[in-house]
DNA sequence: TATAAATGTTAGAGTAGTCTAACAAATTTT
DNA sequence: AAAATTTGTTAGACTACTCTAACATTTATA
């Protein structure tokens, strides 16, 4: 049984390696910043985690999960999920309001409360951010890799999650007119600091690249070619 | 915002209390005791809660919480129910099992997945074990005081609550064919050592006076003249 | 009321998790 | 390749919560 800040370290360490597959591991600067705590601390949390052999650690190496610490990484992950989805669909909560109350919920330690709960809510495939829930087997789908900044001038495609799962950033999706499933069209894209002109239900907004790189998309599957863009794992 | 740790001494002094209204305060070794730590453990913690002005205690004295501490605990009662209530009514769980997930759910922090929950749940007024859920603005009912070992030979009651929480007394409670609501008839009661003979659904069984005196019940109001056995407050 | 028993407090210490400051190693730049 | 920068570690300290052992106070008993 882990601690809330085991339990937190291996998570980071899980969502760092998710957002960068190309890379082989883990920093302890990064970490520790993904964490909010100092490097030092970071340092001393992963000679525990190491010696529960839940991370691959050695001085000045990078940083990765073992395959116990993933399959623990990826519980949390998806009990966060399951929790994000039973507030927004039962509960009535804002998709910038659930993140928060997971962040506590996922760290309760009963493993009949998730299976009792994915069944309640009828095995859901994504949160309300577009998120893949891992399923019961700790199976964790390759999460989307295009984001809308990369989406060619003229362009059209579909909406599939946000990156960034800040209240801010979430409202401000709202406010552009924006949600899951929603088909956008690119119209045109400045070659200067790529801004971008968007078409949605008919409405044309303006969004900065900055934004677009937090806009998880697909495209129809006849545009695009089987692509290289699918990193192995 | 208090921690876990704190909430708990909290819930434990109020606890305490309900249970024996008449007593003006709680000991340190009876506080220590119930939520299993040292004497010593409960001593510090008080001077803390004193500093916060939520409890009032001097040394050597009587401990009882303070305005704002009750009010505090209440919320944490609260919780712990609308919790229980949720895992019986929705994740099918029985009412051996809801205890221990909600001792955790008790301490999530989020006004508003509580109110929230209560109105999903429709505002029950019990919880499994027929505890009374206090209220959002922090009302609590006073909670049944006779018990199944106070009932007259011969005499009818209906059983209303639990007083022991733990799942090996209610799985018991289950195969002697009890749960809340059932009407339960005293045939007959040896003088010697108290031993209850019950008829409940038409089946006669015995029970001990220890487990009498965890079950709550509640005579035909004809049958009883206004108690003065309900305490004032 | 004197003594014994029960109850409660203090002092000192340990663990988990965090920090700052100083240092060491690795990487990048010149 | 040397210097500068970035990255990571160690040492020492602090807080929250817990314990044991010794001591103090209160209550019960003789
Ligand atoms: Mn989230
Ligand atoms: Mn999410
Ligand atoms: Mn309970
Ligand atoms: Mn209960």
């Amino acid at each position: 049984m882990l601690s809330f800040t085991e339990e937190n370290y291996l998570k980071s360490l899980l969502q760092i390696t998710l957002e960068n597959e190309e890379k082989n591991g883990a920093g302890t600067n990064e970490l520790a910043a993904h964490l909010k705590v100092k490097p030092a601390t970071a340092t001393d949390m992963l000679k525990k985690l190491k010696s529960k052999k839940l991370v691959d650690y050695k001085k000045y190496g990078k940083i990765s999960l073992t395959v116990a610490g993933r399959k623990y990484a990826v519980e949390i992950i998806r009990k966060h999920r399951l929790w994000e989805t039973f507030l927004y669909k039962k509960l009535s909560f804002t998709w910038d309001e659930v993140h928060e109350v997971a962040e506590q919920l996922e760290h309760i330690q009963s493993q009949k409360l998730i299976d009792r709960l994915d069944e309640f809510l009828e095995y859901p495939e994504f949160d309300p951010h577009g998120d893949t829930i891992p399923t019961a087997k700790g199976e964790l789908k390759i999460s989307f890799k295009k984001t809308l900044a990369e989406v060619a001038d003229g362009q059209s495609c579909k909406m599939v999650a946000v990156k960034d799962n800040s209240a801010d950033f979430l409202k401000y999706v709202v406010k552009v007119g924006l949600g899951i499933n929603n088909n956008i069209k690119v119209l045109s894209k400045e070659s200067y600091d790529s801004l971008l002109t968007i078409e949605v239900n008919g409405v044309v907004s303006s969004v900065s690249q900055k934004f677009a790189q937090n806009i998880f998309v697909v495209c129809p599957p006849d545009t695009m070619k089987p692509t290289s863009k699918t990193k192995k794992r």
